[in-house]
DNA sequence: ACCGGGATGTTCT
DNA sequence: GAACATCCCGGTG
């Protein structure tokens, strides 16, 4: 069941979200039986960063982020969605990636048992995963995961099986974000139809 | 296709 | 009170 490829080491994970945002696409998140290829990302720098959670310091919310990489930090927004992201950089440091969009690989049907809870709507295969919330609840990441770690042999992971990054990936400024929108730290793959907007 | 508004509740000012 | 790292639906063209 384990998908082949290798699942990121830690070290992966110690960098900066600048660095590791764009080498996570074209990994595969993988859960259980749901797996989805990551086509965009956005970075997020703690202290230094409007934009982050982790701007105004350390509260309970955002804790996971002040942790070590390599865990899930899981936000709670508009009142209905949640949102992961992977935490990087050392302690201390509150930078993470936040999972904006994957195309689906495998347990589809999960994913869509997942998605039509409180809706009735079908939905195609390449929008399950469209959107930060939209993949949180397909793969049935909520708080229940927030601080889950995401190197080893069960739960929640990300592995690479083999597909490179693109060369050069599509970049932008963040999606829906009111501060430091002049900051280009969204990366995407090019094309891909399961981004949450067309690029 | 594009646009406008409503759903929902936690967090912070 | 306001903002919020969003999504869905129903309007119009």
């Amino acid at each position: 069941m384990s998908p082949r490829g290798a699942t990121l080491p830690r070290a992966f994970y110690r960098r900066s979200s600048l660095e590791v945002a764009p080498d996570l696409l074209n990994k595969v998140l993988v859960w259980g039986p749901r797996a989805a290829r990551i086509v965009e990302v956005e970075a997020y720098d703690g202290a230094d960063d409007p934009a982050s959670h982790a701007f105004g310091g350390r509260t309970a919310r955002n804790a996971a982020m002040f942790g070590p990489p390599g865990h899930l930090y899981v936000y709670f927004t508009y009142g209905m969605h949640w949102c992961a992201n992977a935490v990087c950089g050392p302690s201390g440091r509150a930078t993470a990636v936040l999972l904006r969009a994957a195309a689906p690989l495998r347990g589809l049907d999960e994913m869509r048992a997942a998605r039509t809870v409180g809706r009735s709507v079908s939905r195609r295969d390449r929008d399950l995963c469209r959107g930060p919330a939209r993949l949180a609840q397909a793969f049935g990441i909520d708080g229940a995961s927030d601080g889950a770690d995401l190197v080893g042999p069960s739960g929640v992971r990300i592995v690479d099986d083999g597909t490179a990054p693109p060369d050069p990936p599509g970049r932008s400024a963040r999606i829906g974000i009111r501060q430091a929108t002049d900051r280009p730290w969204r990366w995407y793959v090019p094309g891909d139809p399961s981004l949450s907007r067309p690029g």
